[in-house]
RNA sequence: GGUUCCGUGGCCGAGCGGCUAGGCAAAGCUCUGCAAAAGCUUCUACAGCGGUUCGAAUCCGCUCGGGACCUCCA
């Protein structure tokens, strides 16, 4: 097997991945902030992170990966406006937050359910760490690193910058962030403007407080991540995923908080996944264009010209490489539902085609077969090139459908190609890149009843009867069952 | 304004110096009672202009166009 290359962002160069501990990995993805609910452009790193999940695993790392849950600190404005609305309208109605984040992590939980996204080893809330977070402050503040004004704490970054490279991952400079002439909340409170919050207080109408050593208050954003990582990970670990849209501040941030606390810098492998777009827009709250994930699943949305299931999503998704820009369209993700068929039904042919090893072997045939299952590794290999495992992919299907319609003679490959052809294209469909048959739960029993349906009709062709046997296939087709002649008078059908 | 990424055939997208991915759509053919599926064939592109090179979608420069980040953001 070649060896693994990811890109690192922290270096911007495509790096040979080696773990710190050898067959062991420890990876950490930014999880969710369940103040509402996903929308497409959320499922990309889960699904992207979760095939890189998959794939360290099939290559037979041990690996610890954690996801957080970003269920405190950041309601701020959300509660604000409950707040006014409350003091108006008077308590009735109040949300308890627990009420709410309770509500959407289910709803986070259901959708990767949906796409067959594996758990993550922990996933970890930052209500639930919010000792381990004081903790990590108090260690910036004794080193030096950070001061407390009015009840909040905040990280002394130009005192940072001066002793540690700070803006590496993001390719920012610190001069240049003093030209930001933003109104940040608590700007006045900071000695300088890029300095960020590890703690800040909350103010009386602030719903989600605790108590900390510097009065009641809430954990500022990084801080979280940067706690659970190092006591989940230890105090380095290999890969840190996460958006692009993370790099700065977020991730430029823990990497800061680490560094004073841990003395480097928390992964050696930082793995940022690009956005979905819209007509060339990042999809997010702020354009207004986003569509939720309960949305693409039903198809109630005006951008949406149909539904489109959690499989079809993933699919398309994998159909680019995970560091470029996804478009998202109607056409494009219709031909991911096409496509994905495509690759179903050749991989039930796949498996249940035959061989007979007492006729002549094609070794030609079987080199090309060989030859393209090797290169899926390759594919993976480089930097996780998802998009060019599918097109392997479908350059086996092209094949398997001719050894069916007899372009390619059949039962020319061994019965060792055979079963090491099977054993990839499953590997690579439903293990690695996680795809799963959406139609499984429909079969069983319907089998029995379409194998008596095909009975029929075939009778009923036999006697030329074809007003019968079209209204069997034509009622089915309504049903969304297609049933297919094939060449050899088999009668085959498939799911749309 | 600063930093940075990108412009590939009707659509979506790989590629990152030579071997012109792939999916979908379109057209023709084969098969078929008719369909469907599948196979075969066709359409063969790299924003523009220069340069480097035996050779560039791929490297360099300029021009045009579009993003992303600098604020919460996946």
């Amino acid at each position: 097997m070649t060896s693994l290359k990811v890109h690192n962002s922290y270096t911007r160069q495509k790096e040979l991945f080696t773990p710190i501990t050898p067959g062991h990995v420890g990876m950490y993805v930014c999880g969710p902030t369940v103040s509402g609910e996903s929308h497409l452009g959320h499922a990309r790193p889960f699904i992207t992170f979760d095939v890189i999940y998959r794939y360290l695993r099939y290559k037979g790392y041990k690996v610890r990966y954690v996801r957080n849950i970003t269920d405190a600190g950041h309601f701020e404005e959300e509660g604000r406006q409950a707040e006014d609305k409350i003091s108006k309208k008077a308590v009735i109605e109040k949300l308890e937050p627990m009420e709410l984040v309770q509500k959407y992590t289910n709803l986070f939980h259901w959708a990767m359910n949906r796409f067959n996204n594996l758990e993550p080893s922990i996933e970890p809330t930052a209500t639930g760490h919010i000792v381990e977070q004081i903790d990590m402050i108090e260690k910036i503040l004794s080193a030096g690193y950070g001061y407390v004004v009015n009840g909040s704490v905040y990280f002394d970054v130009k005192k940072y910058a001066a002793a540690y490279p700070y803006g590496k991952l993001s390719g920012r400079k610190i001069e240049d962030l003093l030209e930001t002439t933003r109104d940040l909340d608590g700007q006045d409170e900071k000695i300088n403007k890029q300095d960020f919050a590890l703690w800040k207080a909350a103010p009386p109408e602030h719903i989600m407080r605790w108590n900390s050593p510097w009065g009641e208050g809430f954990p500022g954003w990084h801080i979280e991540c940067s706690a659970m990582s190092t006591k989940y990970l230890g105090e380095q670990f290999d890969i840190h995923g996460g958006g692009m849209d993370l790099m700065f501040p977020h991730h430029e941030s823990e990497i800061a908080q680490s560094t004073i606390c841990n003395h480097h810098t928390p992964a050696r492998y930082w793995l940022h996944n690009n956005m979905i777009t819209v007509n060339g827009k990042k999809m997010g709250k702020s354009y207004g264009n986003q569509i939720m994930l309960t949305q693409m699943f039903s198809g109630e949305h005006p951008l949406l010209s149909q539904a489109f299931s959690p499989m079809t999503i993933r699919f398309f998704i994998l159909q680019t490489h995970y560091r470029s820009t996804l478009d998202f369209g109607n056409e494009a993700l219709q031909a991911a539902e096409k496509g994905l068929k495509r690759l179903w039904d050749a991989y039930g042919e796949l498996r249940q085609l035959d061989f007979d090893p007492s006729k002549n072997r094609n070794l030609e045939l079987e080199n090309t077969f060989y030859t393209a299952c090797r290169e899926l590794d390759e594919s993976m290999d480089d930097d996780f090139n998802t998009a060019k495992v599918l097109a392997g992919l479908f350059t086996l299907v092209n094949h398997i459908n001719s050894l069916k319609s007899g372009v390619l003679e059949r039962d020319t490959m061994s019965a060792e190609c055979y079963a090491f052809v099977k054993k990839q294209f499953s590997a690579y469909l439903e293990d690695i890149l996680g795809l799963q048959d959406e139609h499984a739960a429909e079969r069983g029993r319907l089998n029995q009843v379409l194998d008596l349906l095909i009975e029929i009709r075939r009778e009923a062709k036999a006697k030329k009867d074809y007003a019968t046997s079209d209204k069997i296939r034509n009622q089915l087709q309504r049903l969304g069952i297609l049933m297919k002649d094939e060449k050899n008078g088999q009668v085959s059908y498939s799911f749309e």
